[in-house]
DNA sequence: TTAAACTTTCAAAATATATTGAAATAAAAA
DNA sequence: TTTTTATTTCAATATATTTTGAAAGTTTAA
């Protein structure tokens, strides 16, 4: 396969998964561009191979960088600014656990501690399932927040060789 | 705070949490109301609680049946369908993660294998680069891959007491 | 200064996604 | 059978999201 053609499926395909996932397929297309440019690239160049506006290119790099995923690069000798991704996806996926953590798990934890609370009243069969589900979603969730939290600060090898070794 | 006032939050929050993750808002409602429901509810329940439309509630029901989540149930002495959700997360969670290793980690790996073998051309940095980028992506989606493949496997309390003391 | 190069903003337009509701289909009862 | 009840489909509509591009804002150099 050619390199052009390559680079195009995986943009491509990288777009899609991130649209799965929540992020809108450009952004997600501008991380996968970033992410096989062996230099940072210009906001031009960005236009220029995702075929996008200045507009959309400028408002989805800003948003790269909100997410820790993209940084700006000033280039010697060069006035206008240049972007580089971080490269190696075990950052990238600890990078993203952790805002999705902060941005989603822990605002609805906070959200399960109101909820526990119901007044009694006539209703005990759909009072109890209901308080019976948000403990449950409450414990998963505690659980999943502390795995979560070690998780971000382990180190890759570590990480999966005793995973693995562990699940095995 | 009394009980209706919770579920309308419960609901909300948890349709809120769906859109993130790339589900769509009513369907991640109707899997919340039947969450927190004691018994099986009709199509037309699910109407009324959530208003929405017939068609609307048709269709979203039957996804969440597609995903696993929701079952169809038949009450003696009833001519409709009822529907009831499965309310342990920890068997959620596998049952969405089994689904969407399925539809995305799977055919990604599929195709990182076809987009590894790049013809040598003019360009040896742009390739070298792509060519650690898919690496990278790889081997990380197969360690992710088999992870996950055990985690779908193992008992909640199990995996969390063991992950828990592993990793503090 | 002033001009040029570059970046950001944001209302309007385009696109994508979700929802409706009425008609078609299917299943059960009379 | 025919009638009644329930479910499914899908074109039209509504809503939400993304994208554009031109104008405004910034920064640097002349």
């Amino acid at each position: 396969m050619q390199l052009s053609e390559a680079k195009q499926q995986f943009i491509s395909a990288w777009g899609g998964f991130g649209s799965n996932w929540g992020i809108n397929r450009t952004m997600a297309q501008i991380h996968a561009l970033l992410l096989i440019s062996p230099s940072p690239i210009s906001a031009e160049t960005v236009m220029a191979e995702l075929n996008i506006s200045r507009g959309n290119a400028n408002m989805n790099l800003r948003e790269l960088i909100n997410w820790g995923l993209v940084e700006r690069v000033m280039l010697m000798g060069e006035r206008r600014e240049f972007f580089s991704a971080e490269k190696d996806i075990w950052t990238v996926a600890r990078t993203i656990v952790k805002e999705r953590k902060r941005r989603e798990l822990e605002p609805m934890l906070k959200l399960l501690d109101t909820l526990a609370v119901v007044e009694s009243g006539e209703n005990p069969a759909d009072e109890k399932a209901f308080v019976d589900t948000i403990a449950n979603i409450k414990k998963f969730s505690q659980h999943a927040n502390s795995s979560l939290d070690t998780l971000i600060k382990a180190d890759e090898h570590w990480f999966f060789s005793t995973l693995l070794k562990l699940l095995k």
